[in-house]
DNA sequence: TTGTATGCGTTATCAG
DNA sequence: CTGATAACGCATACAA
């Protein structure tokens, strides 16, 4: 069995609840007492049991993240980063990779304080959700597609950025290389955006500037790159979906022998700082990774105040710009 | 808050040791009255408090699982797969991706039933984790590299098979292409059973057999085999660390303009069923994926039961001879 | 400054 | 079959 804030009780020859107090460090215990107490404790190897803790408190310092496609590379950063951010709270995270509704079934019942649903594909039962819960839900995702408050790294207006400035630069001939396959929220949310920007900037969308690829790899990036590169009309200006794609994609330019940016511009959606160390430092649209755990965090922490906090964060992504874009040649 | 045994008792008209007995559905109880309650239950959503059950029944029916390094695919696959077999015998998981001994911690204060660890590289410091445990813990590794039973899936037998499967097809120039650069146990391993199964064998050491690549991806197996190729004394046969190594192997190959198996055989390491549809079906070494799974779960089981369990559970490694192996030419 | 008593939500034991 | 009641480990209001 566990040791028990009772063993220590007995082992300092004090009641369990002064006990109780010192480990709180409440300040109406004497120092001598609460040291005494802590040394035993450390000694002991305690551990405050949650499971009495939080049935007295009604709070147990955790918040859960559901993340039911653990096979995705990209979110693990993020939630590495937002449980590092948490712990400097105090909280502790945990994570269900369950579906959705049973994970966030698991986490009433353990009840953690706020949960944390990633979530990017389009077939989430929605009417199987819990339609409101006692534990607060915060949702990484887009802003719209769940019942719950969501934290929005705009998609949508990242790849507005990037295709305007590469038309301000003077490209009319601008492909988009990202994953169509997949029936992924974030993906089609990116193309869509792609295809609206170039059509309000008066360029004449063309179907053949849309890469058709079945990944997010990098090896997906190349292929699509490669066979873009050999079209009869060659765009002067590539935006890649990720990181991962431009990496590919930076190889098949290289292979066929083009200049970046003389012959073409790059610019690709991911802010995070491995853009800086590619073989040309890159030209990037997104949210900086701070940003977005800080916010992820800052709000999970209102919303177990008990706060009101709005139905759709939108974090505003910015444009970098590097040594991969620059005016066509035609225009120089 | 949300409710309790006690706010089913009320609506139902009945004391509330008559609910907690009616949702446990035990015997004790009248069918009417089971289906009464039971039905009032769904209709409130109630879901019963993990923290109050585990404090009084001391089983949570959950098992922690401790992934530090998330940023690692390998091991994703096989943590959903052991979580579907845990929960057919209604355990729940629940991920923690925090440092190995606070993750151990929390787990504790959690009061799950066992603790599984994953774990790859070689900076645990040992001191720091519990010496003695009274939560059951499992390490999925490298056997006696860490003070607790483990589940090793004898990665050194594997690479063993391949070596003697292509030594006995007639093959003298093998090479090995692994990841040398990262503090893996794993693929440490791998490569020290590479050199000593082809001393076992009669055959040479060429240190320039074993390729130098600093990553397990695709495009890393790419860019070792093309070297490898290009050789004066290019190598009639390749073992390969991992799946996604191989299939960038494969490319490299038909790239070089080679045939599979006949200009160049392959040994994969990875027991899982995309080896066969690739381009050609790759013979293969490793344990299949379900056995491993279901050897995890029933050890944890065990242990949960607080029945013994040896030190180190091996898990035997198969060799799947396919396609992509043959004699090399000159033994034709 | 310390100790006593109560209750959190549940299970389990025992009496009705 | 059903209903009191004790106990799990802890925090806290209150008493000493």
């Amino acid at each position: 069995m566990g040791v028990t804030i009772k063993d220590i009780a007995k082992r300092a020859g004090v009641s369990y609840s002064t006990v109780s107090k010192a480990l709180r460090n409440s300040p109406l215990v004497k120092e001598d007492t609460k040291k005494k107490i802590i040394s035993i404790a450390n000694e002991l190897g305690y551990q405050p049991n949650v499971a009495a803790r939080s049935l007295v408190s009604k709070k147990s310092w955790t918040v859960g993240v559901v993340w039911p496609t653990v096979e995705r590379v990209a979110p693990s950063t993020l939630i590495t980063k937002i449980n590092e951010e948490l712990e400097k709270h105090a909280y502790t995270t945990l994570v269900s990779i369950n579906k959705i509704d049973t994970a966030i079934e698991t986490f009433h019942r353990f009840q953690v304080d706020a949960i944390l649903v990633f979530y990017d594909r389009d077939d989430i039962d929605i009417e199987s959700l819990p339609q409101h819960s006692n534990i607060p839900i915060l949702y990484y995702g887009i802003a719209g597609s769940s019942p719950f408050p969501t934290i929005d790294v705009n998609r949508k207006k990242a790849i507005q950025l990037a295709v305007n400035h590469l038309s301000e630069l003077g490209h009319k001939d601008i492909a988009y290389i990202g994953d169509l396959a997949e029936r992924d929220l974030f993906q089609i949310e990116k193309v869509k955006s792609f295809k609206e920007s170039i059509q309000q900037r008066g360029i004449e969308l063309r179907q053949d500037m849309i890469a058709q690829i079945n990944g997010l790899e990098s090896h997906d990036g190349y292929l699509a790159a490669r066979s873009m590169l050999q079209k009869k009309q060659r765009p002067t200006a590539l935006i890649s979906a990720s990181y991962d794609l431009t990496r590919g994609i930076l190889r098949a330019v290289n292979e066929a022998g083009l200049n970046i940016p003389k012959d073409i511009s790059i610019v690709s959606y991911d802010n995070i700082p491995q853009m800086q160390n590619l073989v040309v430092p890159v030209t990037i649209v997104g949210v900086e990774l701070t940003d977005i755990t800080k916010k992820v965090t800052e709000i999970l922490l209102q919303m177990i105040e008990s706060k009101e906090v709005p139905s759709a964060i939108y974090l505003e992504p910015e444009l970098v710009v590097r040594k991969s874009s620059a005016p066509p040649k035609d225009v120089l």
